[in-house]
DNA sequence: CTGAAAGCGCTTACAG
DNA sequence: CTGAAAGCGCTTACAG
């Protein structure tokens, strides 16, 4: 009950060897176009196409990339997906979409990766333990942290700048008045979250000013609770720096339930420039993540491990900007 | 330079013949325990894993689904694809993400699908022409169109009962006392918002009402321009059935722009009931897909087709459910 | 229950 | 440029 058709099968046909069959689907192998049109014609007929895990078994190379990613109810993230598989398609590499439901993936998420043998990985979102990712190392498959920082810099990551950017949020803030400001964090302990807040707390610093910090979770219920507890509390501040824009929408909404006036008696600033931050609803004044270039050095990076695998690290920081609209 | 460790590396320090090895791995063998423990400790020291390819090669199955997604910025895809990415880890399946641009899917996306041989696809909110998708059926990979019917009923699809949905909203917005309705529709062609806008059409039509109807686009610009079109013409109906969640905040925030009361002066429902419809900036009604519901006929009938193939064909349909909230 | 051997469909030195 | 042959790492009848 042989249902496919091999190489084989395509060779008979063409009246070539198998080798020639093959070399006409590898590229760089070198065919005569002789060879070359008797064999495709043969393969048109029979409807052959090669089977990608021989290939892979004997290269030891896959076409796929492993996309490990959480939260992806954030709308920022439907956008690296999207462009994330676009790019790979382009270099034309398939993608194992990996999702973790916790901040700090897990051995056996990755384990489909290591078993698939993944010619590279982008884990987003997410950290991961020091001995999981090792074993990407060991076998010696690039990997990249993509907008999370680890404290181990045993690893290629790519962020945007997120120190500058809380340091030029804070300065801008202060252009415009700023007395007191509220800190919404994200998820404690994640490096966007910390590093938007240390630069903005150094701007702060340097003209003596401070700021409350209110940790909550990157979603749109925290960033809505967040900024109620703090209206019932009377803590209302003249600014808001919310570590992300889907919270920022959250804290929008309570304050306007609470017809509370947006900038006149409060400015609110985000930070990702999602699409949803430009709506008329919000016109939330954020920072806009560079995501086109971010993806952009993730891929060469892994393109280029791919081809020559080096092991070298680093921590890319792309600045991105700001977004003005009528929030401060 | 053999760096991977096979079975046969394991075989040798086990003490066993690869043939145990492998049927220590291969779910259904028989090995005594003995023999298990000295292969398992083996594999450990070793640092082994089975390599999937070669285990494809001889099976001729993969343990990977693929699933082709369009227009993931629309926010009900995000939860479509954490529940379908969940459900297939649990049955122990990878995902082979495929990001289409273009409402009908070309040849060369699924290509890598059947290059990797996978065993089942899902593919949603896009339709294929039936010569492409004929060639999952050549190889017998079971296929499911998910929130898509297509005209031609030789494939299994699963999709909210859309029909019935936009009849029961045309009841009851004629309970609301309807006088006159415009539905702004999705892209034109989309099974979705054609069975949406005929049941609607039904309800309305049993009460000799009639509404009128607006080509849009299924994006929240698309809602955004439509209604402000409306609102230039002065042609403002009392209730608008958008065809989905996301035109219906734009269509919100369009009304809201020239201070139209809602739901006093116009009233507006949607449908999907993504997250962000119950934010207190919206509080939209709306038809509410049973995402979960749907995602396990899909799973259940792609895990089942796998198991024994059939080539069954059906369209599920299944019932969602109004819910009430702010704008009507 | 276990091992030796064949074979899945490819790529790749090696000759010619 | 081309073909015959070995081999990638597994699974699976077949004997024992």
């Amino acid at each position: 009950m042989k249902t496919t058709i091999n190489a084989k099968d395509v060779a008979k046909l063409a009246g070539v060897s198998q080798s020639s069959v093959s070399r006409v689907y590898f590229e760089g192998a070198k065919v005569s176009t002789k060879t070359r049109e008797k064999v495709l014609a043969a393969a048109e007929e029979l409807g052959y196409r090669p089977n990608e895990f021989a290939r892979s078994l004997i290269t030891n190379r896959t076409k796929i990339i492993g996309l490990v990613m959480k939260g992806v109810q954030n709308p920022f993230y439907p956008q690296v997906l999207t462009q994330f598989a676009n790019a790979f398609k382009h270099h034309g590499y398939s993608v194992l979409f990996v999702h973790t439901n916790s901040d700090e993936i897990q051995a056996e998420d990755i384990e489909t990766l290591l078993n698939y043998n993944v010619a590279g990985v982008v884990i987003t979102d997410a950290s991961m333990s020091l001995n999981v990712a090792e074993s990407f190392k060991a076998n010696q498959i690039p990997l990249v942290f993509f907008n999370r920082k680890l404290s181990h810099s045993t690893f290629y990551s790519v962020c945007c700048n997120n120190l500058n950017a809380g340091r030029s949020i804070g300065h801008y803030l202060m252009a415009e008045g700023l007395r007191d400001a509220v800190y919404i964090s994200g998820n404690e302990n994640t490096s966007t979250s910390l590093e938007r807040e240390k630069g903005f707390g150094e701007a702060l610093d340097q003209c003596t000013l401070t700021y409350a910090k209110h940790t909550s979770d990157f979603t749109y219920e925290g960033g809505y609770k967040t900024a109620l507890n703090i209206i019932k509390n009377n803590t209302l501040p003249s600014a808001f720096f919310v570590a992300n824009d889907i919270m920022a929408l959250g804290v929008l909404d309570a304050l306007r339930k609470h017809a509370i006036q947006v900038p006149q008696q409060v400015k609110v600033i985000g930070f990702d420039n999602i699409s949803m931050s430009s709506w008329p609803a919000y016109e939330l004044t954020t920072w806009e993540q560079p995501i086109e270039e971010m993806v952009e050095a993730t891929v060469n990076y892994l393109m280029s491990e791919i081809a020559n695998y080096s092991g070298r690290v680093e921590a890319v920081e792309i600045e991105g900007k700001l977004i003005e609209r009528k929030t401060t």
